[in-house]
DNA sequence: TCGCTACGCTACGGTAGCGTAGCGAAAGGC
DNA sequence: GCCTTTCGCTACGCTACCGTAGCGTAGCGA
């Protein structure tokens, strides 16, 4: 967070330290998909990435501090299209978000940021704001498409997201079923036929 | 699990067994909506229960023992009503749904039970079983509209239910915005005319 | 009233993880 | 090729928690 190494910004950065740094990085993301926020331990992510204990604390004053950096390094943004066909949109759109689901890293820290987000004062903003970036973009294509008239006037962007990413969120983590394309075009034809009704 | 005394079934047991394991109970239910389950410790249970640890040691062998029994003491069905009207019918039940998302026990431990789901292979099928007990008279109301013709033939019960629940799961816990009777209404409205159309 | 059982309490030995200190080696910068 | 920074390593002291053992007490049932 205080770091902003990881953005391309300061390559005047010790190359010994962004290579401890990375592999710190990539060692805790890899700790937390496997134990959850609450497991992350400094020596297990010591023994991960092979850098000394005393190193990693060297740049990061405390287990909370490394926690931050790995919830932002998971962050990722979707990218929704704007062809001018809603509807197609959407449906490229979600196709993404399942198949993130079923396989990108993010989704596999996702229990732990909702746990995290439940329980920590700390990292809850982080949990929101991790959550809205990616939401953006959807919402914005719908606002738009309720702008041209593709969409009634009535309906809330807002909302809309959820009806349209919440059964796909309800499947992978509360219920455990798979969520397929299949599932996908279901989802998205039954939602926008009852959005414009 | 091996303890049927949370039911009536046999009141035969020693008052001072019932007495201690219901605090025990009580007490870790507290601990888990508090720290999640990973955080669920013997030593803190018995600091809550005012019960000593050795006690808890008598009734339960380990930590993962006593993380079942509170997982299954939080297990809750809900009722669905069955007056003729899906429409009608399904709204309660969501209302209900929102109801408890705001305030019941089993919703803040909700998290606990999606990461345990996620990474704790002994606790999964508790953790399925659990949503499926609750998901299961939804799911039967759909399917039998759909029998009557109430709702057309092609819809599946099950992607139904997920379309219904999901978004209210998504803003409670993803997106942590308020799941107010009003968003009740505008799934159901939404949900079943698209499942109409 | 008396015996059995559950309970509380203290005291363990053991593990895991925290975060710190100090030193020598190695790797960059210039 | 020298000097500075970073790193690895070992060794700590400390806390939290595990799960167990043993003993004395108190409450319940007959």
């Amino acid at each position: 967070m205080a770091l902003p190494d990881t953005e391309g910004a300061e390559t005047r950065l010790d190359p010994r330290v962004e290579r401890s740094r990375a592999a710190i990085i990539e060692a805790a993301q890899a700790a937390v998909l496997e134990n959850g926020y609450r497991g992350l331990t400094i020596e297990d992510v010591s023994v991960r990435s092979g850098v000394a204990k005393t190193t990693i604390y060297r740049h990061w004053p405390d287990r909370a501090a490394l926690l931050v950096d790995v919830f932002e390094s998971l962050s990722t943004s979707q990218m929704v299209p704007d062809t001018g066909d809603v509807d197609a949109d959407l449906r490229t759109a979600l196709l993404g978000l399942a198949e993130g689901l079923r396989s990108a890293a993010w989704a596999g820290a996702m229990p732990s940021l909702i746990e995290a987000g439940e329980r920590d004062d700390e990292l809850r903003p982080l949990v929101v704001s991790f959550v809205e970036r990616r939401r953006k973009p959807m919402r914005d294509r719908i606002a738009s498409a309720v702008r041209t008239g593709e969409l009634p006037s009535g309906v809330e962007p807002d909302l809309a997201v959820a009806m349209l990413s919440g059964p796909l969120f309800y499947r992978r983590f509360i219920t455990r079923q798979p969520v397929s394309p299949r599932v996908v075009d279901a989802i998205v034809i039954t939602v926008l036929a009852g959005l414009r009704a």
